[in-house]
DNA sequence: CGTCTTTGACCAGCGC
DNA sequence: GCGCTGGTCAAAGACG
């Protein structure tokens, strides 16, 4: 097993849209069971876990705040069973773990400078990427599949403008029957999205939705949402252009209203931006009816990608959450992201989740409640493959009773840790 | 009242 | 230049 090269940005664009990547970091001994992936404490990942990475980050978004990154939190530990790396054009499958042998997840680290992924109507064209899938279903499929691409050149669909794109592509949820005639239920990125704009594509029978952000009225974020063509299972979003400002951390950010777009469904789609102020009940009350809400797909997907955090090294490590962090944990992310407080790292505040007065339980634990393996307690099904129920659409997964009346099985810690 | 979504109109890029 | 298509604007109405 050779040494396998990544740049940095694969890791910061996978959360976030925005520049190439600046520099590199070197992923020395790929592990054979899981990778602790810990945006930002690659130096840590490398003592602990044996996975190597140093370097410098260059992190073009440095300055202008993180989404998916409390500003100057702790680390977000998460565990990814790392078995494909693909590397120069060839893609190395490594044996990974695979306790329950249906679905395997990947987690690829995309190297190659320059590979065209074809996926029926559009083609990804990807410098370093990540890819999540899982390998029995549909590997090499979009089906399944989380991806994100670093800017596309001008390859694939007609672009007008110039502008650096990424694209993610990940499993829809279910479109909301109340909604027939409306776009997509986006899941959250953090982000503030305001939708202004919807047109049907030609060739597709998918609309295209429009979103700009609306957390700083000067922000020329945008991004489109659209049903893959060849597989409605999946969503696409292309992201345009780049935030000039840090992430929206308090509730208070333009979008602050919180309203049901779903109109005469109650909250299917409250909190489709992930930044509302989920009013006092939500999760008690109608998340918990079991009906498959959009936002129980939203936030699973959030919670899924917001452990795909960078963070900055070190100071990470030492700085503790502010109540903005708190405010950003308890309210944008209360369905299931609370950046690592991993048992031994109790240096938040007491007050830390005070304003989580209407959030049942830990968001934290809800988000891994489903069970990670390893551990004590490998008996977790395919849980551990998805733990965050990315890969799994099915009402079952996505209800609300699912996941947030789990059993109580805790996080897995890594035990290099 | 502020912000949201919806949706038709308008504008601009592209190919012929 | 023209038509097609995609992207954006902005008015209207809804929501909290």
């Amino acid at each position: 097993m050779g040494d396998y090269w990544a740049t940095a940005g694969d890791l910061t664009d996978i959360v976030r849209a925005g520049a190439p990547p600046a520099s590199e970091f070197e992923v020395g001994s790929l592990p054979s069971s899981s990778l602790m992936v810990s945006w930002g404490e690659f130096d840590s990942i490398s003592r602990d876990a044996d996975v190597l990475v140093g370097g410098d980050f260059g992190d073009p978004f440095s300055d202008t705040g993180d989404p998916l990154l409390c500003e100057g939190d702790a680390p977000l530990p998460f565990m990814l069973p790392l078995v494909g790396v693909q590397e120069e054009g060839r893609k190395e499958m490594i044996e990974g773990p695979s306790p329950c042998g249906e679905l395997s997840p990947i987690l690829q680290i995309n190297t190659a400078p320059s590979t065209v992924i074809p996926r029926g109507d559009i083609s990804y064209t990807t410098g370093p990427s990540l890819l999540m899938s899982t390998m029995a279903e549909d590997h090499g499929n979009c089906g399944r599949m989380m991806q994100i691409s670093p800017p596309r050149n001008n390859s694939g669909m007609k672009r007008r403008k110039s502008q650096a794109n990424k694209v993610v592509c990940i499993p829809a949820p279910p479109a909301a029957n109340s909604r027939p005639s409306s776009g997509e239920v986006v899941p959250s990125d953090l982000w503030a999205w305001r939708k202004y704009g919807q047109k049907p594509i030609k060739g597709s029978p998918f609309p295209r939705g429009y979103y700009r952000c609306s957390s700083s009225k000067g922000c020329s974020a945008r991004k489109q949402v659209e049903r893959s063509r060849t597989d409605p299972k999946m969503l696409v979003i292309t992201y345009t252009s780049e935030h000039n400002h840090p992430w929206p951390s308090q509730r208070n950010a333009l979008a602050g209203s919180t309203r049901s777009t779903s109109k005469g469904s109650s909250g299917s789609k409250s909190y489709v931006n992930g930044l509302r102020s989920p009013k006092p009940g939500a999760i008690k009350g109608e998340e918990r009816n079991g009906n498959c809400s959009d936002d129980n797909m939203s936030s699973t997907v959030t919670a899924a990608m917001a452990t795909l955090v960078k963070e900055e090294p070190d100071a990470a490590k030492e700085k503790q959450f502010d109540a903005a962090d708190a405010e950003f944990v308890g309210v944008g992310l209360a369905h299931g992201y609370r950046p690592s407080l991993m048992d031994g790292l109790d240096h938040h505040p007491d007050d830390f989740f005070a304003d989580l007065g209407e959030i049942e339980a830990d968001p934290y634990e809800l988000l891994f409640k489903q069970g990670f393996p390893g551990g004590d307690d490998r008996n977790r099904g395919n849980k551990w493959v998805d733990p965050f129920s990315l890969l799994d659409w099915t009402e079952e997964n996505n209800g609300a009773e699912s996941f947030f009346e789990g059993k109580q099985q805790g996080f897995m810690k890594n035990p290099n840790v």
